[in-house]
DNA sequence: TCTGGGGTCCTAGGACCC
DNA sequence: TCTGGGGTCCTAGGACCC
């Protein structure tokens, strides 16, 4: 038997409550006492929600639509998405917690893994002093669960959060604790373990984290493949999951959205995907890559009504980062998918086939003077300057049909001097 | 006319996460 | 009528090689 208060390697996995709404909350005071949604890009569905919210019912994804009437009945204050915001409060958030240990790993928006290992005191104690310096400093709660494994660091902070543990923090300090939560959480909470898994599962009988953690491991291993295998054994207690560093380069870049409206013409997509691959190219700047192939993609309407997603490639030869080449094959890719009279509703960029740029091959025939290689640099230092979408490639039309639609949108509070809230005394 | 087996690489698709 | 976006990992199957 495991003594889980004496495991050498603690990982606490801290959490923002309700992320987005906390974020909007804390420029805003005069929604901190109020039911509060946030809504997708395009206002299109319901992707955070305050506990009064989640209190009436109503689940994440929800189509707007559905739910708007209810929301007015029911005074809930509607958000659309503010990423500049979120963002600047996801990096206070982290600062916050890089204070209290040494190995932080933020493994999205609102959350990070704290890594401990040989922590002599009392390790809860030292977390709920994080949690309430994160208040303190950032005005959002949030909870933090402790345990030898990812997995069931995950499980201890869902039960912090639901069962409203004092403090915000849940550590798992024994066996038979393990077993007490697992026994208590459905199957389908597991880090790792989505709603189709979870539906093959409790077809099987495994309606717990227990019952599955349990489950004979090679039968497991043959039907459901090794990420299974490695949740069970997380949850035995064997930390069997890495995640890849944040910073580390990516294996495929995308820029992809909705338009606020469907679109019919070809300049409006082109404008919209003129837009991707910007984004695309300065994060492919960012990290220093070239790409091997660009993909373009259009969802459009087919004639019996449904949706249907339609792509095309251009292979780069050699590899490469410049706006204006990828912008070209771009263009190229939309003229092949691209079919007059049908209706748009969403386009998306995807640069594959990522290299180092250092390591790139060069093309023995390549007649490019180096021009190029400045104009990238110099087009994302203006538009970071000026704003996204100031300056784009002359061969590209102005356009901003597809430009998505907030009608809910809270100020820039710290992002931008013009809108810095204000306070009257 | 008969025609193996193992390895690698690539791609598409599925499932998951937030 | 109106349902997000960006990413990961794994697997299966096909093409190709010797």
């Amino acid at each position: 038997m495991k003594c889980w208060d004496l495991e050498p390697n603690q990982i606490a996995l801290v959490d923002v409550n309700n992320f987005y709404v906390s974020s909007e909350r804390a420029f805003d005071p005069t929604i901190r006492h109020k039911p509060v949604a946030v809504y997708s890009n395009n206002d299109g569905c319901v992707i955070a929600r305050c506990a009064e919210v989640k209190a009436m019912g109503v689940k994440m994804g929800t189509p707007v639509f559905e739910v708007r009437k209810f929301f007015r009945e029911r005074g809930v204050v509607p958000r659309s998405s503010n990423y500049e915001l979120y963002h600047d409060m996801s990096c206070r958030f982290t600062a916050s917690l890089e204070q209290f240990c040494p190995d932080v790993e933020q493994y999205s928006i609102d959350e990070s893994f704290l890594h401990f290992r040989g922590f002599g005191e009392d390790l809860a104690a030292h977390c709920q002093r994080a949690v309430s310096a994160v208040h303190k400093w950032t005005s959002m709660p949030c909870c933090a669960g402790i345990a030898p494994t990812r997995t069931l660091a995950k499980a201890c902070n869902h039960f912090a959060k639901t069962l409203g543990v004092s403090g915000g923090v849940l550590q798992l300090n024994s066996e038979y604790h393990r077993q007490q939560l697992l026994k208590q959480l459905p199957v389908g909470e597991v880090w790792g373990v989505g709603s189709r898994l979870a539906e093959r599962f409790e077809a099987l009988g495994i309606e717990t984290a227990w019952d599955l953690s349990v489950s004979h491991m090679p039968t497991m291993r043959k039907a459901f493949g090794v990420t299974v295998e490695r949740t069970m054994r997380e949850l035995q207690g064997t930390p069997c999951i890495e995640l890849a560093p944040l910073d580390q380069a990516k294996n495929e870049i995308v820029s992809g959205r909705m338009f606020g409206k469907l679109l019919t013409d070809f300049d409006a997509l082109m404008a919209s995907i003129a837009n991707h691959v910007m984004l695309a190219c300065e994060k492919l700047a960012a990290q220093k890559g070239v790409a091997g192939r660009l993909v373009v993609s259009l969802q459009g309407r087919v004639p019996g009504g449904e949706w249907r997603e339609q792509s095309a490639y251009t292979a780069l030869r050699p590899a490469c980062d410049a706006p204006q080449v990828l912008m070209k094959a771009a263009r190229a890719c939309l003229r092949e998918v691209f079919g007059c009279g049908r209706e748009y509703r969403r386009a998306s960029v995807m640069l594959t086939a990522l290299e180092e740029a250092s390591e790139t091959q060069s093309d023995l025939f390549d007649a490019s003077t180096g021009m190029e290689a400045g104009v990238a640099d110099c087009l994302a230092a203006i538009n970071h300057r000026f704003g996204r979408g100031k300056v784009v490639l002359g061969s590209v039309k102005l356009s901003d049909e597809w430009v998505m639609k907030r009608d809910f949108l809270s100020p820039a509070y710290t992002s931008d001097f013009s809108q810095l809230p204000s306070a009257r005394v």
